[in-house]
DNA sequence: TAATTACTTCGATATGTATAGAAACAACGA
DNA sequence: TCGTTGTTTCTATACATATCGAAGTAATTA
């Protein structure tokens, strides 16, 4: 019942037009990444700015709240990363949370059970 | 961009806890299907009634407005189906759908492109 | 240190969504 | 045809969400 909730926020996240085309730009940057050591974790090192997802949203050089405010949905939700350069927040997909999602969905494909005879 | 706003309708179908629950059940059930010989179109013939998917969710034997609230919104989104037989509704999954679902996710993880660059 | 750049948070607003109970409807059996 | 079963639609309500402009904050430059 967990992995279901965690797993409806994702999709939620997705469920906004303007969230699912700022997370298909993301996922196609090509960019250099850090993996830490430690935990195997994969973190950006550039990428487009949130000036830059703004550009591609919204088609002008102006930074608005409304794509801020998708930006942190998409974070708090795992599907994103952002860190602080300078005066710049560099924006990154994170390609773990998709590829949930891809095995989610297929899991369900795959699993076929037999009808429970449920409340019978 | 037409992609783009069906992928969201079918995420945010799946954003809700509830819902998600529904779309697994129904993903899991194992029934003979009906193929369209003209389309290729396949549909459940046999599975679990309304009352049945209420059940699941609910663990009692009551239908609600709530659940047919849910599957209404599953189908509109194209997720599932739903067939009258006799006083039942059967309903199934669109395994069509899911399959998108898991293409679309699959593409953005694939395809990177350099950085454009964009609005300067 | 003051101004500028890059971005976030706040406050207001309008719209959408989930839930629940009641009423309506559709198919069947008596 | 009347009642029963299975399900949907309607109405009300409470809560969440998207959007926008204004104000606030963090890092850098003059």
């Amino acid at each position: 019942m967990y992995r279901n909730n965690e797993m409806s926020l994702m999709f939620k996240a997705l469920g906004d037009p303007t969230r699912l085309r700022i997370f298909t730009f993301l996922q196609a940057q090509c960019c250099p990444v850090a993996v830490e050591t430690e935990t195997g974790a994969v973190s950006p090192l550039t990428g487009p700015t949130v000036g830059e997802v703004c550009c591609h949203v919204t088609g002008e050089a102006v930074i608005t709240s409304t794509v801020s405010f998708h930006l942190k949905e998409l974070r708090l939700a795992g599907l994103i990363t952002m860190e602080r350069s300078g005066r710049h927040m560099i924006c990154g997909v994170n390609r773990d949370a998709a590829a949930q999602m891809i095995a989610f969905l297929n899991e369900g494909q795959a699993e076929r059970k037999t009808n429970d005879d449920c409340c019978k």
